[in-house]
DNA sequence: ATGAGGGATGCAACTGTATTGCAAAGTTAT
DNA sequence: ATAACTTTGCAATACAGTTGCATCCCTCAT
């Protein structure tokens, strides 16, 4: 895992474990309940890192709050890399498709892709049963 | 206007007006600069009337500040009404591309799609020059 | 071993956007 | 004119995100 070029710490490597457990993005605040003695500014910066360094990506999915998620093994978080996010309005939950790419786009002339956020929302199989 | 069923004060006719005037999107803080009287809630209110109402659509494109920008004549902001937002990282404006359709997603099984948020970014054609 | 340097962590304070409660002002219909 | 309803304005609040600074920890060179 930390051939993205991140210094193993003992913090990383909880807030890493309890990133691949999840099955759906998270955000700052949800992630803080998962720790009683880490602080906030401990996680929001080891969340930075590990975007920074394309562990894990951000997800804007419009609720307020940043989530995030892990990237593939290969991912680079190039346009091509990327790939759909689905918002369930029932039960607030992002999850990321991995198997739906980002459709390409073709800009006017003179605009210049360098990335794309497209969130889905609708309702969850879950929440549908 | 007011096809859209929205009670014409002095208020909301300035603020549409500024709206029309825009060729960016435009978020509530920067709404309240082209007004020193008004209040941010009014505002903020008006924003939300306007939008409930179909007159102008949100986009959120991830700075932390959510914009808003004129619905065409016929939009309902059903997903086939939906396009592509823009948002240049150099000059932070975020244009609608309102002649590139959101391309059509198809779900895994037992998700209900409602609405796409899709925004683009990258540099502009002005900055680019 | 030891001490210096650099990164990581924790605490506190702060920023900025969005949002709500409540009272005052305005509007509309009877 | 008056009652019912809507809109506006002010104040206060909520909340995610962010930064400054001091401390701690690890590593490396002496």
């Amino acid at each position: 895992m930390r051939a993205r070029n991140i210094k193993p710490t003992a913090m990383r490597e909880l807030v890493l474990e309890v990133l691949s457990r999840q099955t759906a993005a998270i955000g700052l605040p949800e992630l803080e309940e998962h720790f009683e003695k880490a602080d906030r500014t401990t996680l929001y910066r080891t969340l930075k890192t590990f975007e920074e360094k394309k562990l894990i990506h951000k997800i804007d999915d419009g609720t307020g709050t940043v989530k995030y998620a892990l990237c593939s093994e290969t991912c680079e978080c190039e346009p091509d890399d990327l790939h759909v996010h689905f918002l369930c309005k029932k039960c607030e939950k992002t999850y990321c498709l991995y198997n739906i790419p980002v459709p390409t786009i073709n800009l006017p002339p003179g605009f210049q892709l360098d990335g794309v956020n497209m969130v889905v929302n609708g309702i969850c199989s879950n929440c549908r049963t």
